[in-house]
DNA sequence: CTGGCTGGTTGGTATAGACCAGAAGTTTGC
DNA sequence: GCAAACTTCTGGTCTATACCAACCAGCCAG
């Protein structure tokens, strides 16, 4: 039973990341000293150290080095609890950074939304962290006339939120969409990461009771950083 | 703006498939005519090739070669319509090959459903194309009360038809989750893609309208070959 | 006509070394 | 005391080459 000598190499780094997960503090030791640890070369290392990036047990932050993955974040796409509150209640620490605040079209959000191509939209662009690891990128996209003030009263708190207790929208009817992709060198740079890093691309078109349309939303996660979730009863 | 050589090489692999796509059938020449061609070695040129692998653009067949992924299919994990129904909705050719039939038991399906650890099932093992391409493998793992001689019977139709019509049980709730992977040496073999290929794993654990078990599946799906896609009305 | 053999083709794996640019830590200079 | 400049470390990219094993098509024998 010969296997490839980097699927071997990829049992030792996970065994020998089990024993020193705490003393690294989540940080992998240099690319040149685990090759000369493991007598290989860096290409080879690299494959392996790729192959535990795809299981989600590791990441990397671009050109700062490789991290053991923390648990992944459990998240349910068809419920409108904030995330900062589902992330708290998982234990763990949320954060927001607003990257863009503006009025303009975008075609997309138009078309799920069934609007004309050049309506305009509020668009919100923002990171989202767990325990100061940025885990996703997303865009909204919210029609103006349901949230005129929005871009002069936006700060991070949840979007959901401020659309029920401010304006008294209730999102009833939701379109969701999940591929997995590359992240794009925007979303990659924005997240820290490498182009190319594989990610998880998560779409949504949300209306009212009514059927008329509110918002539509991008998100794209890290891959390894979530577990969606989706509980449901009554026959479908 | 000197973009890395890969993403550049990745653009005009793109625009070579888009072109040629009807031409070569589907299949992509041979790494070294293309390294050849585009000037460089076949280690950038995968580097490239791996990039449009990650974005589902093309995937490869185990040492047979690369191949220009068809469109993603659409599917809704929370829907219990039968796989041939919904491909064949969506104008492609389903088909099924049944890899084991077997009672034993099995810990994360005993732990999903509630059960006891040493819980025989009958389990179910599948293999599911789109096109003649592999797209999925399955196991189900099914509480053998409700369905006594299923192993005598099956032979690839649709599960849940048949506990419907024949066993009388109406799934009610469901409990799934979702998470990319990458896959096993098993299930990648079973699937003739090399270790390691990105894929998604889906779990279910379904139970009836009275809460009493059922049924617990765990699918894993090429990364490339869906687009989950699920439609809600009413406030959650 | 069929089944096994065979050799060329191809992807999978691996070595060895090189350069660059970003990140991070250290020193210098005001 | 602080900011700018420099140095070092590190991952990201790339070249050139090699060997192996699976695949596949074509040949050959029964």
């Amino acid at each position: 039973m010969s296997d490839a000598y980097y699927l071997q190499l990829t049992e030792q780094l996970r065994s020998l990341i089990d024993i020193n997960a705490t003393q690294w503090e989540g940080k992998l030791p240099a690319e040149r000293v685990l090759a000369e640890r493991f007598a290989t070369t860096r290409v080879t290392l690299r494959q392996a150290l790729a192959q535990l990036e795809g299981e989600g047990l590791i990441h990397r932050s671009n050109r700062r080095g490789w991290f053991i993955s923390p648990a992944r974040l459990v998240y349910d796409p068809t419920r409108d609890a904030g995330f900062n509150d589902y992330v708290r209640a998982q234990g763990r620490r949320p954060r927001t950074a607003v990257l863009k605040l503006e009025t303009c079209s975008h075609l997309p959000a138009a078309r799920a939304l069934g609007l004309p191509d050049d309506q305009p939209f509020h668009h919100i662009r923002r990171r989202r962290y767990v325990d100061d690891r940025a885990v996703l990128v997303e865009s909204l996209w919210v029609v103006p006339n349901c949230a005129p003030e929005l871009l002069d009263i936006y700060a991070g708190q949840s979007l959901w939120g401020l659309l029920r207790e401010r304006w008294g929208h209730y999102l009833a009817n939701r379109s969701i969409r999940m591929v997995s992709e590359a992240l794009s060198p925007r979303d990659a740079e924005e997240l820290l990461v490498a182009p190319g890093t594989a990610g998880l691309n998560i779409n949504r078109a949300i209306l009212d009771d009514q059927q008329r349309p509110i918002e539509y939303d991008e998100e794209h996660w890290l891959h390894d950083s979530l577990c969606i979730s989706v509980e449901l009863s009554g026959q479908q």
